[in-house]
DNA sequence: TCGGCTG
C-alpha cells in the first residue's frame, strides 16, 4: 500500500500536515532500523482515532508484515523490551542439547482494548528472536480467530529497536490522544409514512453518516463520508432554493 | 546467509 522504497533518503521536512494517502491519516515521524538483514520502520501515526506507532518489518526477501502499537501499548512494549534484553544478556550460548519446550525463553503479554499481544523470546536453529503476536478480536462472540499479525526481531537487534522507540515515545508522548471531539448524536424524523435516521459512526477508515429510511420493515440506507458533508448540504440547499415547497416539518 | 510452525 504505502511504497517506501523511493521515500527513504529524502525527510520530508512537515509531514505533519500533510495528509497523503487522502485517508485522515497523518505521519507524524519515522525511524529506519537495519537489523541484520532485516529492515524494521517504525512510524508514528495519527488518525481520527488516535496515535500509534506503525511497525513494518521487512525481509530479506521483501516479505513484509507489520504491527500496529497504540501509543501506550508501545511504550509497555519498550518496557518489556528492557526487560527481554537483559534476560537475553543473562542467557548462555544457544542451547542445542536441551532445547527449551517450545522454545520460549520469555513471555509477556500486553493487553490493549480489543488486542493481545504476545511477546515470546524464542530460539530456533537460526539463533535468538523475539517474536510479537498481535491477535484482533473482531467479534464479541468469537474469542479467538481474528486477524493475526506478527514480526520476528533478531534478539540482538533488540536494544537499537528499544532506543528507537524511546525517541519516539519521548518525542510524542504515551498517551494514546483520542480524538476529543465527540460524535454528534443521533437523530431521527418522520416525513410522511417514511422514518428517516441519521447516525454518525466511525470506522478505520474515518467518519460518516449513516442516512437510513425505513418504511413498512424495509430499510435502506446511504453512507456519506464526513469529508462530502459539505458538498451534500449545498446540493441540498440549491434544491430547496429552487422548490416552491414549504415543509417546516 | 537468513528466519522465525501460531495461544
Amino acid at each position: 500500500m504505502s511504497d517506501r522504497e523511493s521515500g527513504d533518503e529524502q525527510q520530508q521536512p512537515q509531514a505533519q500536515d500533510q495528509d497523503i494517502s487522502g485517508s485522515g491519516e497523518q505521519e507524524l515521524a519515522t525511524r529506519t532500523l537495519h537489523i541484520q538483514s532485516k529492515r524494521f520502520y517504525l512510524d508514528v501515526k495519527q488518525n481520527r482515532r488516535g496515535r500509534f506507532i506503525k511497525v513494518a518489518e521487512v525481509g530479506a526477501g521483501g516479505k513484509k508484515s507489520r504491527l500496529l502499537l497504540a501509543m501506550s501499548s508501545a511504550a509497555e512494549f519498550r518496557d518489556y523490551l528492557t526487560d527481554f534484553t537483559e534476560h537475553y544478556a543473562s542467557l548462555g550460548p544457544t542451547n542445542t542439547e536441551s532445547p527449551p519446550e517450545d522454545g520460549k525463553l520469555k513471555s509477556e503479554t500486553i493487553v490493549k482494548d480489543n488486542r493481545r499481544y504476545y511477546l515470546d523470546l524464542k530460539e530456533n536453529q537460526r539463533g535468538r528472536f523475539l517474536r510479537v503476536v498481535c491477535y484482533e478480536q473482531v467479534s464479541q462472540t468469537i474469542p479467538r480467530g481474528g486477524p493475526r499479525s506478527q514480526i520476528a526481531i533478531p534478539a540482538q537487534g533488540m536494544i537499537e529497536f528499544r532506543d528507537a522507540l524511546t525517541e519516539l515515545l519521548d518525542e510524542f508522548g504515551t498517551d494514546d490522544q483520542e480524538p476529543q471531539n465527540e460524535l454528534p448524536e443521533s437523530r431521527s424524523m418522520r416525513v410522511e409514512n417514511k422514518m428517516f435516521y441519521f447516525d454518525v459512526g466511525s470506522n478505520r477508515r474515518g467518519v460518516y453518516l449513516r442516512i437510513s429510511e425505513v418504511r413498512n420493515n424495509f430499510r435502506t440506507a446511504v453512507t456519506i463520508p464526513e469529508r462530502s458533508w459539505a458538498r451534500f448540504r449545498d446540493i441540498l440547499s440549491e434544491f430547496v432554493d429552487k422548490s416552491s415547497v414549504k415543509d417546516s416539518e
